[in-house]
This record gives structure tokens, sequence and C-alpha cells, in this order.
RNA sequence: GCCCCGGUGGUGUAGUGGCCUAUCAUAUGGGUCUGUCACACCCAUGACCUGGGUUCAAAUCCCAGCCGGGGCGCCA
């Protein structure tokens, strides 16, 4: 029961491989793979069937010699995109471009397709993203959007794994709340009996109190949802976070952090997903650490040298981040960011209180990621909630973990569609993302 | 929230008042072909977002609606 014939124990499945994993076998090798007819090439006595599965495409080749007119005619008019499975011998001494082909024996029909298709998965024209994100099913089938999604996963494994090793705990805040947390962005108002709730924003007030808890260093990765009625291509309503928090360190201890998270994970990928990165056409280098830091009074200068007003306390405009971007082309962190541009809980600077002890990790125009150390003192804390217009009041739940002993802690976010977004290259948030949550779009 | 733009076969498009019985590609159906791999070739099928208006004449102009796109703002 135990033998595992191969490294995705198959035995107990209908296939035995995946189509990449085919030249590698002997030739004459009995196989069975399953997946999607691709196309069907009928030259008229000997027909061409391309079958996709999640990691290639192979090529079975039908001889109406070997397998009768009436077999012959069933299987070469089945329907594009109809699902299979089928059984038979490697040969390796193919004519195939790809280096080998399946001489079947046996060909189980699961699902024929219906026709025509929504959307072509290998048609020369192109689709609108509107047509794709409603047939998205269909979208997710072509292999270069696939790749996208390997390389996202492989991202998020590769930080999870990061911060695994350096031992942080993964927990789950909740993302139902009573109170409009931190004030600034809208959100999302449900009912919850007979109270009205919220969805999370973002799960810094947990992840603050689980450093009053003593669990020293935590992660999540979960959903956040914000109400904004922002209509870009890099903004989404619902995205995936990776929060993390860590006690009895500072902001410079995060941006450590940081940086071997982010160099670890394109290193993971470089290491990991190079048919993908061919695919999508990447090149990338691991970045070499550390990263530079420059502060915002350093670009605040710059951007007014060089024709972009901008005023002290302002954040930087589209248009500063792209004359930024123009001298900063990949990473750094943008430093020492006056507090009133950020929000209540960072910890201002020990020389100047004016500014906090605040980052946000760029790559050349576009934001990652914001960070900071946290102020951990109560007294200090309640007050920069009340200079920002809000009511500590409804902020007790949190402002109580700091009356009984908080560590010193700082920690950061990503999301995960902006990096994999900001890395790629990908236009489009909703690229990256497998059924997007937009100002316009609930479904599918 | 503000500004701009669009909606033509299943898909992507051409068409800016009559030349439209609407172009092309792809797709779909049928046919020919024993080594295709962007298969090739032949035949066929299939569309002007909705409602109102202007005009001898509307895919085309105007109004309203619906749906959508882009940019900016917002984005602890």
């Amino acid at each position: 029961m135990k033998k595992i014939i191969n490294k995705f124990h198959f035995k107990w499945m209908m296939r035995t491989h995946y189509t990449n994993q085919l030249k590698d076998l002997e030739n004459g090798t009995y196989v069975t793979i399953c997946g999607w007819i691709q196309e069907i090439r009928n030259i008229g006595n000997i027909a061409f069937i391309i079958v996709r599965d999640r990691e290639g495409i192979a090529q079975v080749t039908l001889l109406k010699n070997d397998h009768g007119d009436e077999e012959f005619q069933k299987i070469v008019s089945l329907s594009r995109e109809s699902t299979i499975c089928v059984k038979g011998k490697i040969n390796k001494n193919t004519k195939s471009k790809l280096g080998v082909e399946i001489y079947p024996e046996k060909i189980d029909i699961l699902s024929i397709a219906e026709a025509p298709l929504p959307m072509g998965v290998v048609d020369k024209v192109s689709v609108d993203i509107e047509t794709r994100l409603n047939e998205r099913f269909m979208d997710l089938r072509r292999p270069e959007v696939l790749s996208l999604f390997k390389v996202e996963s492989s991202l998020g494994k590769s930080i999870r794994r990061t911060l695994e090793e350096d031992g942080f705990l993964e927990v789950h805040t909740p993302k139902i709340i009573a109170t409009a947390t931190e004030g600034g962005t809208n959100l999302f108002k449900v009912k919850y009996f007979e109270k009205d709730a919220y969805l999370v924003q973002s799960p810094q007030l947990y992840k603050q109190i689980m450093m009053a808890a003593g669990f020293d260093r935590v992660y999540e990765i979960a959903p956040a949802f914000r109400a904004e009625e922002h209509n870009t291509t890099r903004h989404l309503n619902e995205f995936i976070s990776i929060d993390i928090e860590m006690s009895f360190a500072t902001h410079e201890d995060a941006m450590s952090l940081l940086e071997k998270v982010i160099t670890n994970a394109i290193e993971f990928v470089i290491k990991n997903n190079k048919d993908d990165m061919n695919r999508l056409n990447l090149n990338w280098k691991i970045p070499e650490r550390p990263f530079p830091r420059v502060t915002y009074s350093e670009l605040l200068d710059y951007v007014n040298k060089n024709g972009v007003e901008m005023k002290f306390g302002e954040d930087f405009s589209s248009e500063a981040l792209e004359l930024i971007g123009k001298k900063y082309k990949e990473f750094y962190f943008i430093t020492r960011w006056p507090m009133e541009t950020r929000a209540f809980y960072v910890m201002p600077c020990e020389d100047d209180p004016t500014f906090g002890k605040a980052f946000d990790l760029q790559y050349g125009e576009r934001e990652i990621t914001s960070g900071a150390q946290r102020n951990h003192n109560y007294n200090s804390l309640k007050e920069n909630i009340e200079k920002k217009g809000l009511d500590p009041k409804s902020f007790e739940f949190y402002l109580e973990a700091f009356k009984y002993g908080m560590p010193p802690h700082a920690g950061w976010a990503i999301g995960l569609e902006r990096l994999t977004m900001i890395l790629t290259g990908v236009k489009n948030i909703r690229e990256v993302t497998l059924f997007p949550r937009d100002r316009k779009r609930v479904v599918p």
C-alpha cells in the first residue's frame, strides 16, 4: 500500500504521470495521462491529439489502422477542452517537436466540452480582461495565466518558509470586528445577528495584541477588506495580506527581516519556477542586501528640486513617485515619515517626534509594503489616537493590552497580489487574482 | 467622488449618414489529406447593448438607460 510510484502518489489515482514527466521515461513504458484536449490535428488516417494538464502538454498519436474507422472517427470528433484519460505506450522515436508521444491503447472520455467555447484557450485572438474574468475558469487553463499563479504560489510558500524558519508563529485573527478599527479606510458593514459589524481592513490591532500576549513573533496570511471606491489597476477590495509582528524589535529589525523575506522569495522562484519565468519572460536577479534607505525629507527635496511641487506632510503623489522611480529603479526603503502622514500606532523618533519610525518598501515607482516600529507606550499611544481625531473608547480592547506589560515591537504587511504584480510586471492586479473583487465585480 | 473613453457573430476587430444584403481573423459544422506541431486547402454557419428621437435613409448623429474600460483622487 505504501509503495510510491512517483513523488505525487499517483498509484491511487487515474493518472500515472503528468505530461512533463514523459520525456524522462524509457521507450515503451505504459503510462496514463489525464487532462484536456487542447487541439486535434486530423490529417486523415492519422491524428494528433494534444492533451494538456497542469504541468504541460503531450501528443497522443492516433492511427486509423490501429483503431479502426469507427473508433478513430469517434475520437477525432471530440470537442476541444473535453477531458480524457489516455493509457498508452511511450514512443520516443517520434517526429514530434515535443520529443515524445503516446501511442494510445485506451482512451477514456470523462467529460465532453460544449462548443463553441466561451473563450479560446489557445486561440490566436486576444481576449479582453473583462471576458477573461467572466470566464475565469477557462482563462485559468491558459499556460501563461497558470504560470502567474504558480509564481504567486511560490512567493507565498517561500515567505511562509522564511518566517517559519525565523521562529514566527502562524496565527488567525478575526475577520469580523465590532468597531471601525483605525479610521481612514472605509469598511464593509455586515449584519451580525442583532448587531452591526465590519470586515477587517487589516489585522494590525490584533497582531499587536499578540505581542502583549507574549507570542513574540507572529504572522498571518489572510484576506483584508477595504470598501474604497477606487477604480484602478492596482487596487482590490479584497486582497491577501501577509502580516508580521515581532517583539523586542525596532523598525530596523523589521526592515532587515523584510529584505530577507523578499530576497529569499525571489531566489526561491528563480530556483523553482524556471519554466514559468521563461513563459512569462521574466529575468530576475537576486537583489543585493541591504536595500538603500532614503528618508522622506531627502525625497521631498528631490521631487521639489525636479519640478514636482510637494509640501511637507503630504504623501508622495503618483507623479512624485514616478520621478523618484527614475532614480531608484529597484528595491529601496523610504524611512522617517512625518507622523502626520502615518497611523497613530507608529513610534515617534526619539530625536524628533515630528517624524516616526515608519518605512515603505518601494520597487521603482510602486509601493510594496508599509511597516513601522509601533508605539508601545500606553499614554503616548492614547494621545496619538486623540490627535488623529479618533475616539480612544472604541479602541479600549486594544489599549488594554498596552497597560500590563507591552514589549517594544515592530512589523509590516505585504499585499500578496501587489507583490506578485510588481515582480511579474503585469499591468493589472486582477491578472494575479483568481477571482478579483473590485468596485464593480462580485462574480464569479 | 472627479475627468475621459467604449459597447458590432462564441472570441478579437473593420466600418464616423446611402458604397453594409456589415470587413477580416479566429471559432463552430461539413469535406479532402498517414507525421502534424500556428497543419493546409475547399464549402457553410454566425453579430450592430436597450429604449426613444432626428432624417427620404442610422452600426454611424442626438437624448436617456444599462453594462464596461482607462486616468486621477482616496488607499491605517
